[in-house]
DNA sequence: TATTAGACTAAAATACGAAAATAGTCGAAT
DNA sequence: ATTCGACTATTTTCGTATTTTAGTCTAATA
């Protein structure tokens, strides 16, 4: 890692810190630049924007989600205990990375555009690897439902589905029986 | 039907049309009263708020989007279809009338309380329903992946899991294969 | 008596301009 | 190549005057 990646690094980690504090509308550029001990316009030469801050920072929290539950499950082998684990795994990640970054609600109104882009790009990243999942699992044959034609279409279903599980479920408190059945419900079916 | 709920009717029908064309915010309570060819305060004395206008309507719409589905499922006899059925029949129904007031999304912000209210009661009702699917569905023993004693978490879990797709199949063009795909998946399992 | 409307009030939304805060630029310094 | 401080152009905030609108009350009417 060069020195500007260093740079660019640590203006990441400082603000993760003042957007989980503070939210996205309510910090400043200064107070990012503050909290990296940078002058504010030293941001501008290795971002170009806020928003640009803000979109890398959140979609690196959100690789995070993906690669942590993408190694939990690489040492299972039966395809649907792989979905069922990956399933698990991004659930109950992305519940605590929502609870830090509890603003994210409050900040997504006057801010659509860049959240649904952010949100986008991990739509697209997630459906990917489902993708893969979901061709594995046709190539043992242990999915007797699915047919290889709608692998496509069925990697876009299960992303809504998961996304909305994820809504759902941040509303009440933890309840890891009911991640449980839906990720049964969502692998074995009723 | 006396006199009293035919002239509450009206004021349904007529307010069912401003909201449609206005939205919550934007419609005063005059707008209701003129298209209902009353004065202000005759609404008054039928309801006791624009909210309780908005709510009594919403809800209105709401159940007939139940009975529309249950009725079209009442003649199917497999458990399994008749839940692929009902998930079929109330997403779609649910995307028509998202589409005619298509305003709900911008009146969200500043009434979350009473949408949140509707919303929960609508979400207990088809939480109902599908218990009782369930219940049919274990009886005759043709859910074997689904627990007795998971029931109830099950159709709670269902409800999120039907309130995510809703939510993402809104977002594109009408694809009848996805909603297919869905429910397959929901039902069936991968 | 049950129902309606018009006048009225209190509260909320809107409009607007001045003042303050903030995003983003630029040239000089290192 | 990197950083900063001074500067500008936008936004946001804020106070206030004005208008709109929800909701009440009383009298009229059928």
């Amino acid at each position: 890692m060069n020195r500007d990646e260093e740079v660019k690094q640590a203006i990441m980690v400082a603000a993760k810190r003042v957007f989980a504090k503070w939210g996205l509308n309510k910090t400043t550029m200064e107070d990012i630049a503050g909290e990296a001990g940078k002058g504010k316009s030293t941001l501008y030469y290795y971002f170009k924007s806020k928003e640009e801050i803000f979109e890398t920072v959140a979609i690196d929290e959100l690789n995070r989600i993906s690669l942590k539950a993408c190694t939990a499950i690489e040492t299972i082998d039966s395809p649907k205990d792989k979905m069922k684990a990956y399933i698990t795994a991004t659930i109950t990640e992305m519940k605590q990375i929502v609870g830090i970054y509890s603003f994210i609600k409050g900040d997504i109104k006057g801010n659509k555009a860049l959240i649904d882009n952010i949100r986008n790009q991990y739509d697209q990243s997630e459906e990917k690897i489902l993708r893969e999942m979901l061709r594995q699992g046709l190539k043992l044959n242990e999915f007797n439902s699915l047919k290889e034609i709608e692998l496509n279409k069925a990697a876009n279903v299960l992303v809504g589905m998961i996304r909305g599980l994820q809504l759902y479920l941040f509303l009440e408190n933890e309840d890891s029986e009911k991640i449980d059945i839906a990720t049964r419900l969502l692998v074995d079916g009723l």
